[in-house]
DNA sequence: CATGCACCCATGTGATCACAAAATTCGCTC
DNA sequence: GAGCGAATTTTGTGATCACATGGGTGCATG
């Protein structure tokens, strides 16, 4: 989810338990799962290696991350007190640091984590792990995108955001979302 | 998924591997994956079980396949040709025989071949994976319901459905999509 | 030097086992 | 007869093994 690994590297069973110390068991449980919810993709031989999206896939993830996080925002804003929006701008401090230092995972983590805590108020489990899913397949995509865009500026779509929450505006806050969920993954495909 | 099995029907790893003459390893693989997709609860001593969902949880499965059905049916409508509006009245005929046959199961499987074949036009898999996972979370609930309402009238919104496609009229179609899909489920929660 | 083939090693799959923890059942006591 | 505790059975977990298959490497041949 992170982009720790890069797109279309294989992994296997023993080396996974070698890695954590344990047996092919858990490792071949991991995968299942993972390979179950869309992280990995395994080849008709059961080699399991990380996704190599191609452009219309990227578009549809990022479509899909539209319509869930939207929905997810909009459900947060009635339930998003000044405490939370503290949080968001702390939490969007230190991923203009991560910007700062050049660290794609840090940042890919720190982005996350913003909108986890968004969404986190819209009492939506399961969509939230929806969009998780989603996160979780564009993850080696992401790194790839951010590791070739070195960008210096802090995320503007995240003050729109806070802007929308404080405003108490949905539909400036819907926008706000759709932008930043989008921006980054139009210019992969561009 | 097709609702054979009931809401907290608990499930065994060695049941499972002697229902289909297998040992445990392959059984928990395919605990594993469904747990992950959410069609399966974990207790925290690994116990399995099918969800038994709350009104609230409900609600929000609801509101995801609405959200997700009425976008893959919206990018089906451009491609909806003759020949796929046909295959989709026949299934409905099939549908409305199940239910003189008052067989829910085979009625939920029908409707989901329904909505399946539409979507299927939306040229977006992992969309339809998603839809597809929300169905395999409602499985076990859907059968709750539809084994409890006894209704004899073939499915309304699915007419509407097809005379949307007919006439090409996308606000038309996303409304009898949206309506299909939380018709059922309202009166469940109600 | 390129190409095809054969061999070998790496890898996933299913089965089985030991073990620990949890649930159920049985019996005892009040 | 009801409640509680101990014993037994059930059940998930992790490990290990045998086996089949697919991939990769290296060698031989044109």
């Amino acid at each position: 989810m992170h982009g720790e690994i890069a797109p279309g590297q294989s992994l296997t069973l023993r080396g996974i338990g070698a890695d954590f110390g344990v047996s092919m068991t858990p490792a071949r449980e991991a995968i299942r799962r993972l390979s179950a919810e869309g992280a990995l993709t395994m080849s008709s031989s059961g080699r399991v290696s990380t996704p190599e999206l191609n452009n219309e896939r990227i578009e549809e993830l990022a479509a899909l991350r539209s319509l869930l996080e939207v929905e997810l925002a909009s459900r947060a804003l009635p339930r998003a007190h000044i405490a939370l929006i503290d949080r968001l701008q702390s939490i969007n401090a230190r991923v203009a640091e991560d910007i700062a230092r050049q660290d794609a995972v840090a940042y890919i983590r720190r982005n996350l984590e913003f909108h986890r805590t968004l969404y986190l108020r819209a009492q939506a489990p399961a969509m939230l792990a929806m969009a998780e899913t989603v996160w979780l397949q564009l993850g080696p995509t992401m790194r790839a995108l951010y590791g070739r865009l070195r960008r210096k500026d802090p995320p503007h779509f995240h003050r729109l955001i806070i802007a929308a929450l404080k405003a108490g505006d949905e539909p400036s806050l819907r926008l706000a979302v759709r932008s930043d969920v989008t921006q980054g993954l139009r210019m992969l495909v561009g």
